[in-house]
RNA sequence: GCGGGUGUGGCGAAAUUGGCAGACGCACCAGACUUAGGAUCUGGCGCUUAACGGCAUGGGGGUUCGAGUCCCUCCACCCGCACCA
């Protein structure tokens, strides 16, 4: 019988979903967590590309099934986003119904590839009953502070207490007023800087067109990427979660999990710890005299080389440091700066800029007058907003006080000779000069001496700094989570968790309204009545970013139908982290990190025993495509006949590129082949460009194009004619996998022709799951021959030796070892070879032994579930194959009696010699210095070394 | 500029972690069976040389009996971050 991939694959998919193989009953046993990053349902379905983590992840969920485990794999969709949205704005068509178009696209073609999710736990974060805890755990987020002191959050009944307890607080609006006497509205101000979800004036991208908020990667150049309308920055009410708070134990945390060091190290970069000191400059003259400027350094052992001190142009005190001279062109400076983009301000950072404010400030050690600079080189979102110029060891203000003329004062002695006679140099080796009480010390004893210094004096304090900054919750877009805050007497206050989840109303279009509000602003009655309150108070307006329901969303698949919490006590204490988590290394500073900090909330809350949410991540490579060319020939400098489009492929395109008489040539051969003339339009020559063209790459066979289905590809190559005969080879490229460039391999094609046990052998045969590679469904007939041969072992008269054959168990063993050893390393394309190695051998041996070939199904299971199952009842087993216990090798099966020794002379193999492995180093060596061939390479000369490493290699020293 | 990663045949890649470089597969070549082959089977296949041999893991240097693997240095490509004081 043939291998009816087609007929086998969907017998056993209804039959697995029918019974409900996969299904997790219980909470017993040993888990296994097994976790897929869930995918957002775009308009264009799967490609090859997309389900490869999703294979590796089957491979090891079956895999720990056989051995035993209860594995929870599950899947879900990031349902919330832009692009839905945006569609519904240019069709008018509601979100949810294209959503929900998708995820049906979506789970067909997953469907198709065999995985054994459990599909009765999908979650989809914009489903009401999912992301009413997405909503809850905003609440708890707002009703949280972070308690520096422990170092974790706690309610903020905690803090009001405090506070009560305090008695005095000082606020921005009643200065020193006990916490008990200020109003509401005080109190919630206050609180409102320790809540870890807090509204704020934050700075924004507005995009006044678009009338919304833009997140920073959806603005480029200053204006918005969609549709190029300018953007400005602006200050406006905004929800931002303080994960500033977090930033040590997410930084700690790190070194604690096995994820890779390019995300670990990009999450430590993002986080963007140093270590320094505050310190006080006092103003000495001008309007702002007596007024103390802060600054944040790492190098107060650098703080006798301060020459001058620069503040951002948003920075407080930037207009009150002018003075009345000044104050025109400093003002006219800090205007300018602010109009401009985040964006366009990074854009020239080689430009120094900056202006003179005509104030000084004494330097706290030397009391001696330094001026003060506004300039754009300052961040105001940085530190303090104010730095310390230190020319000589600080390459941007050498090039500030370079460009404008200021003092430079080395204080620094480097340990490294070149760097003596630079004007600048930044280095933590060296020792202080020119720095009193420092001078002498080596640069890390120096920086701690300082801070001692400062810190006694009373100018300062050792401060740990964060490039992380707090993050921005708040969206002008419908199509995500509602924010659950009414406002009371404009007081925001959140929804009781009973009347969660507050839903996402209908409106009639998914626009901002003509006042600029959010979307949600159009809802008829978008207002909350709290229990025993008379009056409807305004819901917020706006919606949570993308990222929210992927913040916790592993966790709703341990209990995901639960209507009294996120999860239950009992299936978050089974299931605890996610042992094995695959996706793609875009989400590192993003995804992974917000999912870490809520975890770790969730922690400090009592919820979760767990403080991290993955113990293993994998970041699977990207597939690119292989894009297929051919060219057009055009002749627009020539009178000819030719009516039609006129292609060539690879060969003659190179051909005519190294041609010196590249034109004439192909007139030639199209006057030959087509019979036409050419000549130049005269007064010009004869050129006759080639344009190359993205072909589909479906229309292309092993880089043949298929003229015919070119031809009824697109009605203007209807005509199409080809120069060279019907063989046409494309060229091809390696580019990302897109529409634009025809070269997107869609699943379902590949199921068809191969079927899905194919395409997941074939996926993994590729190369390591880590490494980025090219798709070329070329190979993929490779993997296809070995499942045929596969199925063929089973065909004939198999049956149970009773003495299995040495040289078949020594095939099945060694499979047993490599496959077993390379799932537990992740290592599946060496899995796929061994099996080809194995079944090679198997075949050659005519092996029809069921003590073989039973085992070796088994094996096969995880990776070519189909066929393992088809064959597995084809043996005439009851139950399903999926539970059964994965086999073991045994040694003895591996061990060989003699070893053929490679032999090198001065480490160059020369001749082989087969010998006992019983033998000791010293007859090894005895007997390879006998050997006949030996003479031929030591000419004579004697021996001087001989090198054994038993049953690996001899070297002979001559 | 900083950080991470990758460089091995025409292509995708292996290499028991310092021990026969190129397993396995694609493509290619030759043959068998075939009316046919985008089916199946057999054999070949790094480069170079008539051959003995020589040369080969991005380049150069080093350690070692022995280096794709370890050390130094340079180069190329990919991915992050980027005036972060």
């Amino acid at each position: 019988m043939a291998y009816d991939f087609r007929e086998i694959e969907r017998k056993w998919q209804a039959a697995w979903a029918g019974e409900g193989t996969f299904k997790v009953r219980e909470h017993k046993g040993d888990k296994f967590y097994v976790l897929d990053m869930f995918p957002y349902p775009s308009g264009s379905g799967l490609h090859v590309g997309h389900p490869l983590g999703y294979i590796a992840t089957d491979i090891v969920a079956r895999y720990k099934r056989h051995r035993g485990f209860n594995v929870l794999h599950p899947m879900g969709y990031d349902s919330f986003g832009l692009p839905a949205e945006q569609y519904a704005i240019q069709t008018g068509r509601h979100p949810r119904e294209t959503t929900d178009k998708n995820i049906a696209r979506y789970r067909q073609q997953l469907d198709r590839l065999g995985f054994s999710f459990d599909w009765s736990r999908e979650v989809r974060t914009s489903d009401p009953s999912f992301y009413k805890w997405t909503q809850w755990i905003f609440i708890k987020l707002f009703h949280s502070w972070f308690n520096n002191e422990t170092n974790r959050a706690e309610p903020i009944d905690t803090l009001v207490a405090r506070l009560e307890q305090q008695g005095a607080v000082t606020t921005a609006t009643d200065a020193r007023k006990p916490f008990g006497e200020l109003d509401e509205q005080g109190k919630s101000d206050l609180l409102m800087q320790y809540r870890l979800a807090y509204l704020d004036e934050a700075w924004v991208n507005w995009c006044p067109a678009l009338g919304t908020v833009l997140a920073n990667e959806e603005v480029k150049d200053g204006v918005s990427e969609r549709g190029g309308h300018p953007v400005a920055r602006k200050r406006m009410p905004q929800w931002s979660l303080r994960i500033t708070a977090y930033a040590d134990r997410l930084l700690d945390g790190l070194d604690d999990i096995d994820w890779s060091d390019s995300i670990r190290e990009a999450q430590r970069n993002w986080i963007g710890r140093s270590d320094g000191s505050t310190l006080f400059f006092e103003v000495a003259d001008g309007p702002a005299a007596g007024e103390k400027i802060e600054v944040f350094t790492t190098r107060p052992d650098t703080v006798f080389g301060a020459t001058f001190l620069s503040v951002a142009p948003e920075h407080g005190l930037a207009g009150s440091l002018a003075t009345p001279e000044q104050q025109q062109a400093v003002n006219a400076y800090a205007r300018a700066a602010a109009n401009r983009s985040e964006r366009d301000r990074q854009a020239d950072v080689k430009n120094v800029t900056g202006k003179f404010t005509g104030s000084h400030v004494l330097h706290p050690f030397t009391k001696e007058k330094i001026p003060v600079w506004v300039a754009e080189y300052v961040l105001a979102g940085y530190g303090t907003g104010a730095v310390m110029g230190v020319p000589a060891h600080d390459t941007r203000d050498y090039a500030f006080a370079r460009h404008f003329g200021l003092e430079v004062i080395k204080v620094i002695e480097p340990a490294d000779e070149s760097l003596k006679d630079e004007p600048c140099f930044d280095t933590y080796e060296g020792r202080c000069i020119n720095s009193r009480f420092l001078d002498g010390l080596e640069v890390s004893d120096a920086i701690g001496k300082a801070i001692t210094e400062i810190e006694k004096q009373g100018t300062g304090k050792r401060k740990v700094n964060y490039r992380l900054r707090d993050a921005a919750f708040g969206r002008q877009r419908y199509w995500g989570e509602p924010i659950p805050v009414y406002f009371r007497n404009g007081i925001p206050c959140t929804m009781p968790e009973d009347d969660l989840p507050l839903r996402l109303p209908d409106i009639d279009t998914f626009l901002p309204t003509e006042t600029g509000d959010p979307p949600l602003a159009r809802a008829g009655d978008w207002t909350y009545r709290p229990e025993g309150d008379s009056e409807q108070w305004p819901l917020e307006t706006t919606t949570m970013p993308g990222w929210a329901g992927s913040s916790w969303y592993y966790l709703r698949y341990m209990d995901p139908h639960n209507e009294e919490a996120f999860a239950s006590k009992e299936a978050l204490g089974y299931w605890r982290d996610v042992d094995l988590y695959i996706g793609g290394s875009e989400h590192a500073t993003g995804h992974l990190l917000y999912v870490r900090f809520w975890t770790k909330f969730l922690h400090d809350l009592g919820y979760l025993e767990i403080t991290e949410p993955a113990r293993k991540l994998i970041n699977q490579g990207m597939i690119q495509g292989r894009s297929n060319i051919i060219y057009r020939v055009e002749f627009p400098d020539a009178s000819t006949d030719i009516d039609f489009p006129l292609f060539i492929g690879e060969e003659s395109k190179k051909e005519l590129q190294s041609s010196a008489t590249g034109a004439g040539d192909l007139a030639k051969m199209i006057d030959s082949e087509f019979g036409v003339k050419m000549q130049p339009i005269e007064g010009k020559s004869l050129k006759i460009p080639i344009t190359p063209i993205h072909v589909d790459v479906n229309l292309v066979n092993e880089d043949m194009l298929e003229l015919n289905d070119f031809r009824s590809w697109k009605p203007e190559f209807r005509d199409a004619r080809f120069l060279g005969g019907d063989k046409i080879k494309c060229g091809w490229e390696i580019e990302k996998m897109s529409k634009r460039w025809h070269n997107v391999v869609n699943p379902d094609d590949i199921c068809d022709k191969y079927g899905a046990d194919c395409l997941r052998m074939y996926e993994m045969f590729l190369g390591p799951l880590e490494q980025g590679k090219p798709w070329n469904t070329n190979g993929i007939t490779g993997v296809y021959g070995f499942l045929k041969k596969t199925w063929k072992l089973f065909e004939g008269n198999v049956s149970r030796r009773d003495h299995p054959a040495e040289d078949a168990m020594k095939s099945l063993h060694k499979l047993i070892k490599k496959v077993t050893t390379d799932i537990e390393q992740h290592s599946f394309n060496t899995c796929v070879s061994a099996f080809m190695i194995c079944v090679n051998e198997l075949a050659a041996q005519k092996c029809d032994d069921l003590n073989v070939l039973e085992p070796l199904c088994i094996l096969l299971s995880p990776f070519a579930p189909h066929m393992a199952e088809e064959l597995w009842r084809g043996m005439g087993h009851e139950g399903g194959i999926s539970a059964v216990a994965w086999p073991g090798w045994d040694e003895k099966y591996l061990a060989e009696a003699s070893f053929t020794y490679p032999v090198s002379i001065n480490g160059k193999t020369r001749f082989k010699i087969p010998l006992s492995l019983e033998l000791t180093k010293d007859q090894v060596a005895e007997a390879v210095l006998a050997a006949e061939e030996l003479k031929r390479y030591t000419t004579g000369n004697t021996p001087r070394k001989v090198i054994v490493v038993p049953g690996r290699i001899v070297n002979v020293v001559v």
